[in-house]
DNA sequence: GTAGAATGTTGACGCAAATCAAGGACTGAT
DNA sequence: ATCAGTCCTTGATTTGCGTCAACATTCTAC
């Protein structure tokens, strides 16, 4: 018997441990940004009761790949995820990077399969939502209903805003908004909005914003010479963050 | 009074007209792939009436605006619509085309405000579902519900799809496919595979396909000389759906 | 620790598409 | 029929980013 070293332990079905990992939903410390969002406290516990918690994802580690089975959407507890598809030609395009609070794997809901893959960048823990049983509650719980179709509205408006970004906006543009992103959703998250440490790797990156490995290490050499950002390896500090949303060509 | 030409009678609420521009969902031609798809004919009919028909848009008048607020999705029923977004610094871009059995508006669930804006491409009829109606009859009907989430999941993979094409392929690759997507999306409506009228321009495909109008022309004209296709104006005719698979990179 | 692999940086060069420019072909109004 | 305005095409030139190459740094395993 073989272990693949990579995907030592990968396994799709997310089987419940008899270890605890998480209490519930309703003491998390991410409900308030998560899909609890919203929900009275016994409509929590519902939503609660069908949840699946299970032991944390390697780094490297799948939790689902293009083309399996879609069963089941995913919030993150802890860790980053990417998610991303295989194109013709074997090129990896990431569509997506999913912190603590996000949902991922709505996009495997229109033909039971999932459209792209989903990796832990690093250890990460997520919470299964066994989709069938989503649709059951949200039927039955009008604004578990509303906040799940605001969360696929999102993702859409998320993936048009990557999409302009791609098509209109210069490296340096790219590389700074993807900063800023993050930056925001740290401060979501009660971390800090001007210093933290990169999940991804350069060429997660780049297969992200759609340049290559020298060019995103490029704009990193130069947003440290203009003194907008200090860059260690993956540890980034925001020098100047207006100086980063004019590189991105925001309203600030 | 002033009335400005280009959107003449351009007006956000649709009013129910007195005169009847199509029946019901029950007889529409296009109920097999539109929202009514795998409903019964009793929940057609309650489908029916919470939808709102009205009077046709003119060519360059708008569906909605973004930021406009949200309070219904749009089935399209014949002509064309293109939805975009304008950039911080005033350029467009082109978010998606919407031809008649498709659905468009759901960009705006997540704020209750519209993400991007709809125009018509030319003389166009649209059918309005209030989204508070969708949502109770969703939580009724779980057929439709369940639709409704796949419709949300359709957009968010063509999505994908759109942002691995502006990510990874080159201009002949991008103009192929969208030759491709517009064939395959005719053929679903039982119209021809192969000989069409572009709804859009130059520009509007560029801004769709992050080129500029330059380049998408000279494309064109590259596949001419290549007998792939024939180009007059907006006149196409298909000659070689094989080699235009592999000009678009695609397994065929 | 140390070796090897993986990841990140920097430079030189080439190319695909943008930009600039000019002219032609439709379209619609009068 | 004519004119103005928009849309489309083609050519010449520029440029931002990809490619290729070499080297530096950081991880990982033992």
């Amino acid at each position: 018997m073989t272990i693949r070293l990579a995907d030592a332990g990968d396994n799709n079905v997310l089987k419940p441990c008899s270890h605890d990992y998480q209490v519930s939903c309703s003491n998390c410390r991410l409900n308030s940004i998560c899909l609890p969002l919203a929900l009275e406290s016994d409509d929590i516990e519902q939503l609660d009761d069908i949840i699946q918690r299970s032991k944390p994802l390697q780094k490297g580690q799948h939790l689902y790949r293009e083309s399996d089975e879609f069963r089941s959407v995913y919030a993150v507890r802890s860790g980053t995820l990417k998610a991303y598809k295989t194109t013709d030609d074997g090129r990896e395009q990431v569509t997506g990077f999913y912190f603590p609070g996000e949902i991922l794997g709505m996009d495997g809901i229109s033909n039971n399969l999932h459209a792209s893959s989903a990796k832990a960048l690093e250890t990460a823990a997520v919470c299964e939502i066994p989709f069938v049983s989503l649709e059951k509650l949200s039927a039955m719980m009008p604004t578990l209903q509303r906040h799940f179709f605001q969360l696929m509205s999102r993702e859409i408006t998320d993936d048009q805003q990557l999409i302009t970004l791609l098509s209109k906006n210069s490296a340096d543009e790219r590389v700074a908004s993807l900063m800023l992103s993050i930056s925001t959703r740290n401060s979501r998250r009660k971390l800090s909005a001007t210093q933290f440490r990169l999940p991804m790797s350069r060429v997660d990156i780049g297969n992200y914003l759609g340049l290559t490995v020298e060019t995103v290490s490029r704009v990193f050499s130069r947003m440290q010479k203009l003194e907008i950002l200090r860059v260690d390896n993956k540890e980034i500090k925001i020098l100047d963050i207006q100086g980063l949303q004019n590189m991105a060509n925001v309203a600030g």
